[in-house]
DNA sequence: GTCTATAAGATGATAGAC
DNA sequence: GTCTATCATCTTATAGAC
């Protein structure tokens, strides 16, 4: 990869970073926590990033990275809004397994006190919501939906949302999967939306106009 | 309040606590730290609340408490959709300038290694969930939305995204100020599918069957 | 690059004077 | 009920041997 020479203590921390913060949480993420789920000496974190919070930002850009990278196909190929929803689901559940939305609630809520947390969770919502645009943006092209969407922001909704549902879950996981099962079946208010086309399409451009009126 | 003798510090240290997690996250809510926002000496946290953590939880419960009771009055009087939008609106921005929401996305994430803490976020989630619930019900009665709308569950997803945008807004403020904004658009679309009565009624009822038979 | 040892400080919690 | 003083432990981070 370029420059960077792969050392396998970096590699191993990176990993072990990432980990802890899933399973551990931010309150977890100490040197020594980290180090020790590496199976390494503690002091070669200073050594190979200097303080703990570069380690967990390296790790985090890591994983968002290679996250993303794993569903740049799968979201190329979505052209519809079902089809969408089922990449949805999937993602939803893969990324549970994994824990990265897991890492990206810890890693947003630490990020109050500390500004190296901080740059790396405005990049990981940034690289999640660039993907999320583009594909909502494609499939509400030629939509009546697309009247009152806003890509760029639906995406930044969607994928802050996802963040509190992650957490919620970890509290109480009946409500949480209640609460996504209620979110699918909105799914097919959209199609039907979607179905009823120029008189869908219609009713919003009306509608939209008194609004902005009121406003 | 019945059985409860109010001691002065008692209260000083619900409230800093309650505070501290605010401002200064759950990594800031240490005894000094507690201690000294409330001007107090750090040794009493343990005489009036046994442990850190169970003074947080008394804290947060208290600050939820108040917080709902708040809103009791205002929840009750909605009867309307575009009503419910109006008092979410004001909610959302109160909220965030007083911090509840910000205080229940830290004990959330804090809730993970944290079986008391677990507990006060359940309950905070459950009380805020149980009032949004009863309003979303009422509002959507009548209505063809309540045709796909499951009042509990979307109570449920509400809450927690509310959760989510509070830890997006502290990361990137322009960019949840666009989620909201976002949202808000789509509100447009409850009113359509609202005044298009029974036809979306129909289009709604014959879809759900069609989706039934595919699963 | 990796280790041991250690500094310098923060943390939860307790004992005991007042 | 509140204080001081303290323990044991944990924290980040560094120095220096290998």
């Amino acid at each position: 990869m370029g420059t960077g020479a792969m050392n396998a203590t970096r590699a191993k921390l990176l990993a072990a970073a990432a980990d802890t913060l899933r399973e551990d949480g931010a309150a977890g993420a100490s040197a020594r926590g980290i180090a020790g789920r590496a199976g390494v000496n503690q002091a070669l974190i200073f050594y190979h990033f200097k303080t703990v919070s570069e380690l967990l930002d390296a790790a985090c850009r890591h994983a968002v990275d290679e996250a993303v990278e794993h569903y740049r196909n799968q979201f190329a190929a979505v052209t519809s809004l079902p089809g969408l929803l089922a990449v949805g689901r999937e993602l939803h559940q893969r990324e549970r397994a994994i824990g990265n939305v897991a890492m990206m609630a810890q890693l947003m809520s630490a990020a109050g006190n500390d500004p190296v947390l901080a740059g790396a969770a405005r990049y990981a919502m940034r690289v999640w919501t660039a993907e999320v645009e583009s594909v909502v943006e494609r499939v509400l092209r030629g939509s009546p939906l697309a009247e009152v969407a806003d890509s760029a922001g639906l995406a930044r909704a969607v994928s802050a949302s996802f963040i509190g549902l992650e957490l919620y879950e970890g509290v109480d996981a009946d409500g949480a999967a209640h609460a996504l099962d209620s979110l699918e079946r909105l799914g097919v208010l959209v199609e039907v939306v979607n179905d009823l086309g120029p008189i869908a399409r219609r009713a919003l451009r009306s509608k939209l106009k008194g609004a902005a009126v009121v406003r």
